[in-house]
DNA sequence: AGTGAATAAAAATTCAAG
DNA sequence: CTTGAATTTTTATTCACT
């Protein structure tokens, strides 16, 4: 608990920020990245323009030119074909089980292969994901309810004997 | 002939230009638009940022961010999906044969659907189509090769039995 | 580590003009 | 309608600080 990368210090308000946007980012049309500053203070998210474009540069979001002339900032299918090859296979080597308590999801896989996981998940953008906690032989998923983690462990053992 | 809304015009200097930035797109890690200025000029097309600008927006092209920390412009995925969807549609409903002669694949429709036929298909950017030409009943695609235009031939009619 | 303020760099648009 | 030059706007980065 005594430097910054530990999970419940100031890290927490970036991983919180970015859901804020992932959330932002479905919702309204944002064409400019000051938007994500203003939509983000209506939150109580104060930042500047800076840590956005870092944010964005992170998330790998994309600004897409819109057929209307306008443009709007997405969340990256391209990328997400990509993550999720990577998602499988990884899967397909680690996985051992998936176990479900109220809203989280508890991914169990082999020793070493909890943040890659993490990691993945985090990257798929998935909507009804709220949070991650990546162990060594774990990923706990926390999602929004109930009904979503189920979801959640339904999509992961799909992926497992596709 | 008289206007520059019609083909042979000036108009055609964009359009190859467009088809030269597709290319360039995939040969090349291009990561900001004066790059395009400066590959475009060893190809004998000058132009300034604005123009690329400009067609940026119309070809709706992207710039990701890549996991590497750098940025790149693609193509976008994410449109093709609604477009090849679009064009789906549009064929199982209008088409009515293909016929290949050397590089080219002549797309006969019923009347009135060639040119959304012929905008469709640029919209897909297929790297193996050269141009375009919209008739009425009819939609001309000038691929690079033979065996280009074959392979379109048989795209075309997958769509349609699919 | 993550961030903001300032700045540099890049991209979009405006304003002629062909 | 298409473009370049100039400009504005937006975005990325640098630098200092924590």
């Amino acid at each position: 608990m005594s430097n910054g990368s530990r999970a419940g210090g100031t890290l927490m308000k970036k991983q919180e920020r970015q859901r804020y946007i992932r959330e932002l980012l479905k919702a309204n049309n944002i064409d400019k990245q000051e938007d994500f500053v203003i939509l983000l203070k209506k939150e109580g998210i104060t930042v500047t323009q800076a840590t956005i474009s870092r944010d964005i540069k992170e998330m790998q979001l994309i600004k897409v030119p819109a057929t209307d002339g306008t443009y709007s900032y997405n969340l990256p299918v391209q990328k997400q074909l990509n993550t999720e090859k990577k998602l499988t296979k990884t899967l397909k080597d680690a996985f051992i089980s998936t176990d479900v308590q109220n809203e989280m999801c508890l991914i169990k896989v082999t020793p070493g292969s909890g943040p890659a996981i993490v990691s993945l998940i985090e990257q798929m953008n998935y909507s009804f994901v709220f949070g991650t906690l990546g162990g060594d032989g774990s990923a706990l998923i926390i999602c929004h309810s109930n009904k979503d983690a189920l979801k959640l462990s339904r999509i992961i053992n799909e992926i497992v004997i596709e």
